[in-house]
DNA sequence: CACGCAATTGAGTAATCACTCACTTATCAC
DNA sequence: GTGATAAGTGAGTGATTACTCAATTGCGTG
């Protein structure tokens, strides 16, 4: 006898397939601009489920940028495990920049939180993020300014790269991106 | 005998209104969220009207970010007239620091451009915008290290203030604010 | 097999979306 | 006054929006 149903998958499962399809198409079209329908369809589940999976749009919205926060915060830290100082800096800079460039739907995720900052819970959600980010730089054994350079000099390859410039094409993109880590 | 019938404004005027309207609910909602509805109610005309005057929904978008791109280049000539090096950079930094804490929707209006910055049209806009605002910068007798910090610092400013944060009540803010300045 | 719960959806809701067409009316040069 | 032109809109287009209800079916446990 053939197989005639369906198999079925835990609900958590199904959550992570909706982060994964949400995070692409947030990232595309932002908190407003996205379609739930889009998100669910990407997914392989129908739109009333992602509804019973996740309540709200913008309450999957915050745990798409949650699990993005998280995301980034690991990378940091595997990124930094074991080093201090100068060297742990390098690691997570690089690492970071090469997942923006590789996965722009990060960065473009990233953007579109930071544009949604207007409502109080975003915002929560955000910036919670984002100060453990800090503390964790922070915790390396690095002076307050070090810190500061590190965000700051993040926070412009972040634009710059989700503006599409290449720094070796467009010249003041090359002049701002090579003289970063000038004293 | 009263007057019954509406004088007119010159579709230039209209356009200004218009304008001003799109950045506060593009600022607000990002190109695929904000409603041209929404917009040209806010800006005193009817629907087919802004579309008559603008075409498009991203034509009005792209608009509404030339405009904001070539104010704050406008806010830097000024600031820096008559200036150069260091103080220059202190105008500079000063005069969009106000800008944006005191309009937040040119903040937000600059964060929803970059999210939109996959759509090839809008990346024109926008890295052609902030060319020439770094080019505007490089024009002040500074080293091109000064040219980067300048940037890079004001990126991290601009998230800081995106993500509502008050340095003076949330320490990880308030010490990435204070060593800003460290060499 | 039967029971209960978790997974999953078809079919709807009223509202809103970007955008168009045909139409009216004000303004100005002559 | 008479046209020409620019300003302006009412009423619609079909598609899509976030979200809900009632219902069905797969699966683990007794």
């Amino acid at each position: 006898m053939p197989r005639t149903t369906t198999p079925r998958k835990t609900a958590d499962e199904r959550r992570e397939a909706v982060l994964a399809a949400a995070m692409s198409e947030f990232a595309a079209h932002g908190l407003d601009g996205a379609s739930s329908d889009a998100i669910a369809r990407h997914a392989g589940i129908s739109q009333p489920y992602l509804f019973r999976l996740f309540g709200t749009k913008k309450e999957l919205f915050t745990a798409t940028v949650q699990r993005c926060m998280d995301e980034t915060l690991a990378l940091f830290r595997e990124a930094s495990d074991g080093l201090t100082g100068q060297e742990a800096l390098a690691a997570m800079g690089a690492a970071y920049t090469q997942m923006i460039t590789s996965h722009p739907d990060r960065l473009r995720g990233q953007m579109q939180a930071y544009s949604a900052c207007d409502d109080p819970d975003i915002r929560e959600v955000v910036s919670r993020g984002f100060g453990r980010l800090v503390e964790h730089v922070e915790g390396l054994g690095l002076t307050p300014g070090e810190v500061s350079r590190f965000f700051s000099r993040g926070m412009l390859i972040n634009v710059v790269v989700a503006m599409g410039v290449d720094p070796g094409q467009t010249a003041w993109a090359g002049r701002l991106m090579t003289h970063l880590r000038d004293d």
